[in-house]
DNA sequence: ACGCTATACATCGTAACACGAAGTATTATC
DNA sequence: GATAATACTTCGTGTTACGATGTATAGCGT
């Protein structure tokens, strides 16, 4: 898929993917993985923004004698994902001008 | 709107802008500002990338007395707009990831 | 004649961003 | 004891949207 359409997707379906449960780096990736693909890089790049915009918070635990940062999702976040929904609606938007042709042919 | 989530829009919009009729510039952004606002400076980046792409092809010509660049789509042009269709649903599935929790709660 | 707005295109610098590459470190598997 | 999986981090790079700025003509009001 497209990079650049992925780009307004990406912070979101991190916060979806943190919004039932937390989770952790490398769950996330998986969880994602059958809708989205993203590099690690690319996910504690994000997640990083996400917590400076005070979107998520992060605590770090042990889990099998090993370190696991665990991010947590926000007001704010929860907030981010609820304006998503207007996002959506003008995505839906544009998509019918790129496809205005198929509404008059079928 | 978020810009990111306009990104990978864009392209495909200005394709869609041109496909029925050739068009130029200043037609082209009030074409879209109904569904999705650029810059001056942004589209002219966009056509000259799309050109490159081969995705559109450019004529002068002149208009009472102006000159105007005239865009026509090309044949990777319109591929680029059926491969969008792809790109959608893919977004369709990002989207159900996002709000699965509407599947669940109405 | 003069100012203003609309039309029309172009260039430059910048900041945001996704990602590959590479690194560190532990646990599990063969 | 080698390889893969888990888990997080940093660096450099290329793409990109956009504000700012510039150039130039047409039309309209005063």
């Amino acid at each position: 898929m497209d990079i650049q359409l992925k780009r307004g997707l990406l912070d979101v379906c991190v916060l979806a993917a943190i919004k039932d449960e937390d989770s952790y780096g490398y769950k996330i990736i998986k969880d994602m993985k059958p809708y989205l693909e993203l590099s690690e890089s690319t996910l504690y790049t994000i997640l990083k923004r996400l917590e400076s915009a005070e979107m998520l918070t992060v605590r770090t635990a042990e889990h099998d004698g090993r370190l696991r940062k665990y991010y947590h999702i926000t007001k704010l976040g929860l907030n981010r994902l609820d304006e998503f929904r207007d996002d959506w609606k003008e995505i839906i938007s544009i998509y019918r001008f790129i496809t205005k042709e198929d509404n008059l042919n079928g």
